[in-house]
DNA sequence: AGTATATTCAACCATCCGGTTGACGATTGA
DNA sequence: TCAATCGTCAACCGGATGGTTGAATATACT
C-alpha cells in the first residue's frame, strides 16, 4: 500500500543512498565495487542497494556471480514533478547539480574519499 | 550533522506529511485545522508538523494560542535541483502535479477526505 | 473566577531502520 | 576437486519513527 513516493523519498532521504545513487551516474557498478569506498560491511551496502532496487531507483541484473547495479534516474520522475509543483525551482540547474554532488562526494560523513579511517 | 537534504526527504516520505503539505498550498492553518481531516490524534499530526518544521518546510507562528502553520516551499529547492539533476525531468509540469494531488488528497490511504474507509 | 479551547509534553508501545556478524549458495578458476 | 570470490540470508542489536493516551500549559471567553 506504500504509495511509489513513500518509498523513492525515504529512499533518498539516506546520505550513504544518495552517494550510491550519484556513483552510479558515472557508470554502472557491480555490488563490491559500490561496496569498496564505504566504510561498511558488503551486507549493509547490499541492504541499501535492495532499498534503491525496491524504490526502482536502481536495477540490479545478475552476470555470471556479478551482479550489477544500473541507475534508473525515471523512478524519481514522478518525486520530482510533486516537489517541484510546490515550488516551481528554475528549471534543471546543472551547475547546481554538480555543486551539491561535488559537496557530497568530498565533505559528507558518509563520503567514500577522506573518512576517518578509524578501526581499520 | 544530518544534512538539510536528509530531513527533507525524510519529512517528504509520510503521505500524511505530504498531505499536510498540500493542504497547506491553499493557505495557512491552525493545527487544529490540521489535524481535523485525519483519523489521528491531535498529538499526533502535532508531531508531524514538528518534522515539517524541522526540515524547513514549514514554519509556526503563535499568534494569541493559535499556532498558525506556513508552508516554506524554498526548504524544498536544494533536494528539488538535486533530484532534478538525475533525470533531468520536464520543467515545472503543473498539470502533473495537480493531477498527483487530486490522487493523493482523494484516494491516499491517510487522505482526509471519507473517514470512514479505514478497516480493508 | 471558572471553564473551554489550542497545543504540547511525557510516557509508553510496536514496528521499522541501519548496521553488524557468521553462515550459506552460487559461480569462477587453479 | 578445492579454494577463492560475489552476494545474500538470518539473527541480532540499539536507536529512530509513528502512533497512542493523559496530564500540563497557555490563551480566550463569559
Amino acid at each position: 500500500m506504500t504509495d511509489q513516493l513513500d518509498t523513492v523519498f525515504a529512499a533518498l532521504a539516506d546520505p550513504t543512498r544518495r552517494t550510491i545513487l550519484s556513483m552510479l551516474l558515472e557508470d554502472d557498478m557491480a555490488v563490491t565495487d559500490v561496496a569498496e569506498p564505504f566504510e561498511m560491511s558488503l551486507a549493509g551496502i547490499s541492504k541499501h542497494l535492495a532499498i534503491l532496487a525496491g524504490a526502482g531507483l536502481i536495477t540490479q541484473e545478475k552476470r555470471g556471480r556479478v551482479k550489477w547495479c544500473k541507475l534508473e534516474p525515471d523512478a524519481m520522475r514522478a518525486a520530482s514533478i510533486w516537489m517541484q509543483g510546490f515550488g516551481q525551482f528554475e528549471p534543471v540547474n546543472l551547475d547546481a547539480f554538480e555543486r551539491f554532488l561535488e559537496a557530497e562526494l568530498r565533505g559528507a560523513p558518509t563520503a567514500p574519499s577522506e573518512t576517518a579511517r578509524q578501526g581499520d
